[in-house]
DNA sequence: TACTTCATTTCATAGAATGAAAGAATATTG
DNA sequence: CAATATTCTTTCATTCTATGAAATGAAGTA
């Protein structure tokens, strides 16, 4: 009972109580250090890096392997081509996703500018969409990368209605991760955060130079909203007060999105 | 010791010797069956799907949840957002997709056309990479769509290899999972396949209609390849000994590509 | 309100997952 | 090329986890 080590870093969010299935965390944390580690790994090293046995790391990758999501050749394990269907029926069927598509386009022709719905994945965020307003620049499309929740409009805004001992975890979350430096803390991240009533965050060179952008959140059913909104420019053609000034559409469209989500269809 | 009802339908390959691992097994057919409905599922149904009772499901589902694999609104779950970034791990680290992309895009520079990278999944296939010609027809790009392996040059060249008892699986499961008529049989998928000696497949009209294709194996270390590389074209803007005239390019294509891959290197 | 269906928790038991240790295979070094 | 070191794989007894039946609770329907 209350066995508090069992996944360690990985499992995105600590969330409710964790049940048990240790061999199923267990396969996912090797999962995971595959995708973190960005070339082929050796079974000794997963091993060593999720601090298992080699036996029951081998007997993992075996299974997933089985099934395509790992990959091997000769002795070293990868990420296996069964990902794609998987992100694949995730784009097209996630209602979420398929109900932001419309509503994206549909403000990044209004504002001109280029919208992205954004949502957060343990303790980060990844792009799930995005519509290009009319600017002919739209440097490659990052779906599915991981970004910092610490930084840019749309990281600051899903924080914003985090618990204090959330902030704590983000902040060490992102120190070890590299997104922010060594010694980052919850402090400071909350510097960073939307003033108490404030429903939008704003961001200028946060991320990426160059770059300003404004988010909100897509309000679900739980206090704390995992999506968001987020308008993006490039410094030459827009303001801050530009930016902010769209912050009513984008108002807009979380509202319907979020109704579209916690309306009884489906 | 011996059991053969570990993994019914969904493992790729019964390959090897399945090792236990029954939780996660279970678990990655939730997934699958998960992705294979294309809308969000009810704990019950996946139950019922998966032939597990509702706690087992449960507890898997809550775990998957824990890392993002599985979405939950309300009482419906659906592939969740790590799928992403697992497979923009896969795209941009995977040796042989790395590998392929610029020798795709030499041979389709070079015939003007659209070459295509394959991967065997299970028994059906999918594109993981594809580089268009100079045709300005480029219809949308099914990235990881699930495609069968009994029709198309892709297919057909991936088959050329199996063993007659494969052949009956493949056309078992084409026909229950409807690329194929009910009662497709392994003799009809053999009459299609390339005559023993030819190191290629030829299609027209298969998979699409209009739409011409010569495919040629990627060499691995095993006998059976499980990529290969295809050329496309419209009908209209080439004849089948044009494609077929292209085949040479194509071999020496995958023959790079082969060695990148049993090559000492990383 | 009563009834049906579905989701969740509890719990005892079976059986699966586990790691130590031994045995192969492979790589590295002298 | 032999000898050594490293890594991978199999085996097996033990532990503890995963499991489903049944009870409980929640939600939806009649």
């Amino acid at each position: 009972m209350t066995v508090s080590s069992t996944h360690s870093a990985s499992p995105a969010e600590d969330g409710p109580k964790a049940a048990n299935m240790r061999s199923l965390s267990r396969a996912l944390e090797v999962f995971a250090e595959l995708q973190r580690a960005e070339r082929p790994q050796r079974l000794s090293d997963l091993a060593r890096t999720c601090g298992m046995s080699l036996p029951t790391t081998l007997r993992i990758l075996r299974v997933l392997q089985d099934f395509g999501m790992v990959s091997q050749t000769d002795k070293t394990y990868r990420v296996g081509p069964a990902v794609l269907p998987a992100a694949r029926s995730f784009l097209e069927n996630d209602p979420l996703v398929v109900a932001a598509r419309p509503i994206l386009q549909q403000v990044a022709t209004q504002t001109a500018r280029t919208a992205s719905l954004y949502t957060r994945l343990g303790f980060e965020r990844i792009l799930v969409a995005r519509v290009d307003g009319d600017s002919p620049l739209r440097y490659d499309l990052p779906l599915g990368k991981r970004l910092p929740l610490t930084v840019g409009a749309a990281g600051k805004i899903l924080l914003a209605s985090a618990s204090p001992e959330e902030l704590q975890q983000v902040a060490l979350a992102a120190s070890t991760s590299g997104h922010e430096p060594r010694g980052f803390t919850a402090d400071e991240l909350r510097s960073r955060l939307p003033a108490v009533g404030e429903d939008f965050a704003y961001s200028a060179d946060e991320r990426a130079t160059g770059v300003l952008s404004v988010a909100v959140a897509v309000p679900n059913r739980t206090g704390r909203p995992s999506e968001c909104i987020a308008l993006t420019s490039p410094v030459e053609s827009a303001s801050e007060s530009d930016l902010k000034a769209s912050v009513p559409e984008l108002r807009r469209a979380a509202g319907r999105l979020s109704e579209l989500l916690m309306g009884s269809v489906y």
